[in-house]
DNA sequence: ATACATCAAGTGGTCTTACCATGTAAAGAA
DNA sequence: TTCTTTACATGGTAAGACCACTTGATGTAT
């Protein structure tokens, strides 16, 4: 059952197509308020509830007394605006997947390690309940709470906040990427060696998570 | 001349000091809009902006008819969360500032290396343009602005993301740093070194950046 | 006794209207 | 020409009313 949309659903929305498909461009300025709320549908208070989300997430610098300014969202944005962007990313660049499946190359991998060296027995717990599955709703859930968990157990409480970042976006990929069986079986292969990598001394837990991650990017290639 | 503090501003620290300091406890609900504009002295839009705001950093999360629950912000917020955090970081965990240190150390090696391969003019053009600087806070511009035009020359439009994230925390503690001689002494022999790198067929970049990372580490311990 | 429907009260969401505070450009005065 | 004042645009805040959703309590039917 769709709900019907909202109206500070709505004028968010509309702000962000707008900013992304140049109506606004960057480093432009936005109309007024009154004007914005007249052109939007909304109401100028609704409208403010929406910038003010905006503009805390990057897209829009707000000043008194002067016109609201449209950022370049790739300069001024943070990371939390990726959870928005995937949402748009037909009009996205074309190296927007290749550049997150590139940045969690690099990172996820430092992430094990840190685990690895600090809370391994966590890991081991939560691999221990892996069970194939075949749902990719269901089996991209269990990968995530893994990275998830990893970054928890990294004992280093920037991690989480970087994965928690992720999590819509990645969560939108991996159900497309778990859909596809291939997917599902080399990571199945994965946590089974990556469980036995964190019972063991001496593991190169950090090459053993990289060279999944590069295997995976290749799978991502077949994929699109 | 110090500004008077406006409403918004004054309700939104007001709401993260009680988050932080355990009046409303993670996972707790908060009172309803109407008492908390009450209890703090604004009226109930402006709160309602300074809650928007919140939920879209990960501090609250707001559901429709329901109370608006405090979030552990350590589980559920994301890295942009850190720009405010840093200004209470008298009552943060002791292992913050080692823990960004730390994020450093892993992730700007890997931008650097990215930035050499990918993009090395640019910085060669930017640390061709350094001077001696005396000034902390002129030194930490120029450093953190040399941070953001390697995650730039990375071309991989998440690192600037990253960057624009630790911006306000790193600027925060880089005026400390820098206010030590040593560090921007220690710094200006690091862009000299960096320099060459830059210009060398296979420069071993990473672990350049790595070291220097350590070493400032090493003199953040003498700092604190 | 149990299950379902209804209602009330609490929650957040939106709207209307009015006024305040800041920034800036143009006009007027020196 | 420079400085001051004014007007108008901008964003910020307030007050009040009503709408939409959630949830628990109460009443009714089986």
């Amino acid at each position: 059952m769709q709900k019907p949309i909202k109206p500070a659903e709505f004028v968010e929305n509309s702000l962000i197509t707008d900013i992304i498909s140049g109506v606004y461009p960057k480093n432009s300025k936005l109309p007024g308020e009154r004007v914005l709320a007249e052109k939007t549908g909304v109401t100028r208070p609704t409208l403010r509830e929406a910038l003010q989300r905006l503009s805390r997430d990057g897209w829009v610098t707000i000043n008194h007394g002067k016109s609201t300014i449209v950022n370049d969202f790739w300069e001024k944005g943070g990371l939390g605006i990726l959870r928005t962007l995937i949402k748009y990313i037909d009009l996205m660049p074309d190296n927007l997947l290749s550049s997150m499946l590139e940045f969690r190359t690099i990172l996820f991998p430092e992430i094990a390690e840190l685990a690895y060296k600090r809370k391994p027995e966590a890991i081991i717990n939560y691999l221990d309940g892996f069970k194939q599955i075949d749902d990719p709703e269901k089996f991209s859930e269990f990968d995530w709470n893994l990275q998830l968990e990893m970054a928890r157990c990294s004992q280093n409480p920037l991690f989480p906040l970087i994965v928690n970042d992720f999590t819509t976006p990645f969560n939108h990929l991996a159900k497309i990427y778990f859909r596809y069986k291939k997917a599902r079986d080399v990571s199945s292969i994965y946590y089974k060696t990556i469980r036995d990598a964190f019972t063991e001394k001496d593991s190169d837990v950090k090459n053993i998570v990289r060279e999944v991650m590069i295997n995976s990017n290749l799978i991502w290639d077949e994929l699109v």
